[in-house]
DNA sequence: TCAAAAATAGAGAGATAACTCTATTATTCT
DNA sequence: AGAATAATAGAGTTATCTCTCTATTTTTGA
């Protein structure tokens, strides 16, 4: 009796995967066709289904795998000596200049919007590089790097914002100067993230109360 | 001999477009079909294009009337006496607690990175919006309530992708706190925007020098 | 009023999508 | 070695999609 290899058998799928991913790229989750996914990997449909049951399997399955690569990517800041500037540097390699893988992130987001299946994948994964980002924030919090008064999970959510939004941006503006636009990333970044040098604990204290950027959501 | 009527063909199409609007937030661009713009707008296929050549064309035709509306309420912002509290209230309006209709703002940018006839439409009305913000942004900095050293088309970008970062969060994040998020959100535009208040210009600017958070870009 | 053209309906053509079914080849366990 | 089963191929089914074509009703200008 025959069994199932799982070393090879998993070595295609990945085969599979990475020819749907490099169709996804270029047409879109709806628009790319099992067709072409087939033609890419060059299979036949049969096989194609021998490995996965639907379409819609195999999307779950890349939108995991791309996202899992994302975030095990996104982790590298976490171990960089400046926070701030790996940061910079993952907005400029991650999504200012390495257009192209980016788009799926956009369609990621578009179909989690919609399918609740898609959503529990999207959530999952941002979920972890939240956590990342907290753990981080909380360490240069107590170094005295970031603003203590920030709440980490808020401010996480904050920086996912931000790379979310930088990868938009070269998609509004196709003539972006990336230097001009890294350089005001930074200090967005810095302004926000620094913890306000010249004041003291007490002024500072004292001082955010009456402007009140940071109670607000606290008052209840 | 009859002629068209052009208040009421502009009517029908826009009776159309709005049918179209709602089945392509349901089901995003690919995932509604004719058929189904057909029966949100109670009319047969023949009819339909009898008022648009294809379904790209109503496509093309929502999405411009969509940017432009958003660009519309985007201008708001300009005449609000404080820019800041504008643009939050912007964010928590327009991408934070509305989110339905801000998924095809997600759709068109993913269509956009793809189609370039989409990245056409898309890119002209950012560049409404920036030049919108840019004039506001330049009257701010000279009443002092913005960071004269900002550049100004450089930070709209930079408030472009807030926004669109923003319609993110309550998507990987379904359990956003979004009081909190915005109390973040009003410090990291603050603190980003605002200048440096406690310093002299002098200081500021020697201070500057040596953290180079700005001059990166124009060190060429 | 009535003819010309616009507005509208709806059947259906033609293309393509996802997926299935059967057949063939390759591999492995006993 | 050979039976059992995995891997693979590809034709074909069914559904659905966009769009067309013809026919009918409504409106309007002279």
């Amino acid at each position: 009796m025959r069994k199932v290899d799982p070393v090879k058998h998993e070595q295609k799928r990945r085969d599979i995967l990475d020819a749907a991913f490099r169709c996804f790229i270029k047409d879109g989750f709806h628009g790319a066709s099992t067709t072409d996914i087939c033609a890419a990997a060059k299979i036949s449909p049969g096989h194609l289904y021998h490995y996965f049951s639907s379409k819609e399997a195999i999307v779950e399955a890349m939108v995991d795998m791309g996202l899992e690569s994302a975030a095990r990517e996104f982790g590298k800041i976490s171990a960089a000596p400046d926070f701030i500037e790996a940061l910079i540097d993952y907005l400029e390699h991650g999504s200012l200049r390495h257009r192209t893988a980016q788009v799926l992130s956009l369609d990621a987001l578009a179909e989690a919007a919609r399918n609740p299946q898609f959503a529990g994948i999207v959530e999952k994964h941002a979920s972890v590089s939240r956590n990342l980002l907290v753990d981080f924030i909380g360490t240069a919090q107590r170094q005295g790097q970031i603003d203590p008064d920030l709440d980490p999970a808020a401010t996480a959510n904050i920086l996912l914002a931000v790379i979310d939004g930088a990868r938009a941006m070269p998609i509004r503006t196709p003539t972006l100067d990336i230097e001009q636009s890294l350089a005001h990333l930074r200090t967005l970044l810095s302004r926000f993230l620094k913890p306000p040098r010249e004041m003291s604990a007490h002024i500072r204290r004292v001082t955010r109360r009456t402007n009140a950027p940071l109670n607000a959501s606290r008052k209840k």
